[in-house]
DNA sequence: TTTCAAAAAAATCTCGAGATTTCGTTGACG
DNA sequence: CGTCAACGAAATCTCGAGATTTTTTTGAAA
């Protein structure tokens, strides 16, 4: 493992777990003192992020993690819909044997972790689980390129979980038994099924982080009202 | 304009004109002479182009030219037109006024731009306009993100253009008058049509390409039967 | 108090040199 | 003649320093 390729697989986690906000600067000279490398180390990894979609970068204004908006998610959605359900329907088709057997242990292991860490943040050992689970689930469509853009907007959707106040376990939700769903109707090779439980489970995510999304800015706009008067 | 900037448009065109082979190592030390950058500007502006999927990198073996393949190209032009249909279809619903105004300019100039160069070689001011027709054609929808995603993959595509022998201008084809029918198309509305041209347009290249290739190692074959004898 | 400009601080951008690893060559041995 | 190991060349990897640009701070004037 190279030193740069080590410092990119942190700071692609770090910024997967929300460990630097969304918008946020990624400075050279921080970022050199945070993980104890060279500029010009960090100066290869970063690239690497913003072909990947998790950073942007303007000239001499350096890195900068992926801003978040709601349009943009909502756009985000509405492409993972579209590509994820085509790719499931074509993976439940098309899957074998072998990789009825990989969606069944990546399932069990999903459903063994715990969504919450000792100290009340979400596990980071459920955020890997969870998105192997949902990548195993579409390694049956033997279309490469089309699995790697799958993978590479599912990551830049992370963002937004993480920079959710609420976790998506709340409100109610049984994200498990959604889970269960998925895999069931997978193994069943029930296709409209496993379509509609996916297409399902990605919109509502979506929709409790615009819902937390809007009630912070409520906040915020009554906090800089109480502030001014 | 900072340098890394100007190194990666150069290395990113010149991958895309075909003058780095499919395959083909980067190596930082002999592009360190020919584009007369340092290696720290080389080792930023490579990741980007492994971000774009135009190359390959290896721990301890530094960066390559992605490398090509009949599978690949086939499960790419399946992406493509998965992916181009569904926004064409988007974008020719939902098009504005501006949009028609723009596919128009990009169409006329395309049309008035030589497929061949002095030289021979395919013309690089076609190449560009052949990308922005494209593009243009597909910005009438709103989703940011699937454009990007369709941009990528018809730059990986292009890769493949260049890397054939015989231009796709060739085989008796009209390249031009499918460009103009995608573009008539688009600006009466019928969705329908656009879709079946783009389609068609999409899977003719690749079948030109597909024959360029087999036709390649067949002969390839045949040097390597006469040397060997 | 607000606005604007100049100076200071910080960060980015660029470069070349040294340490480490990989690849090709040569030679000896079976 | 084929195989394997050691040697040498070349490339990659890593680092810190200097030049340029951006951002922030400071202070004076309206």
């Amino acid at each position: 493992m190279t030193r740069a390729e080590e410092i990119y697989q942190r700071l692609r986690a770090d910024i997967l777990n929300g460990r630097h906000e969304p918008g946020s600067r990624l400075r050279v000279e921080a970022l050199k003192e945070k993980y104890g490398a060279s500029s010009g180390v960090l100066r290869e990894a970063l690239p690497r992020l913003v072909g990947q979609g998790l950073a942007t970068f303007a000239p001499q204004q350096g890195f900068r993690v992926v801003t978040v908006s709601p349009e943009h998610l909502e756009e985000l959605t509405e492409a993972r819909v579209f590509i994820e359900t085509h790719l499931v329907r074509e993976s439940v088709t098309a899957g074998t044997i072998e990789w009825e057997s990989d969606l069944l242990a990546a399932h069990h292991h999903l459903a063994r972790v715990p969504f919450f860490g000792d100290a009340g943040e979400i596990n980071e050992g459920w955020l890997n689980a969870h998105a192997r689970f949902h990548r195993v689930l579409l390694e049956g469509c033997p279309n490469r390129p089309l699995r790697d853009i799958a993978t590479q907007l599912r990551e830049v959707a992370e963002v937004y979980r993480c920079w959710a106040r609420t976790p998506t376990e709340h409100s109610g939700r049984d994200i498990a038994a959604e889970h269960k769903a998925m895999c069931d109707r997978a193994i069943e090779r029930d296709v409209p099924g496993v379509v509609e439980a996916l297409s399902r489970h990605i919109t509502i995510t979506t929709r409790l982080l615009l819902d937390d999304y809007r009630r912070r800015e409520e906040e915020s706009r009554q906090d800089r009202g109480a502030s001014s008067t």
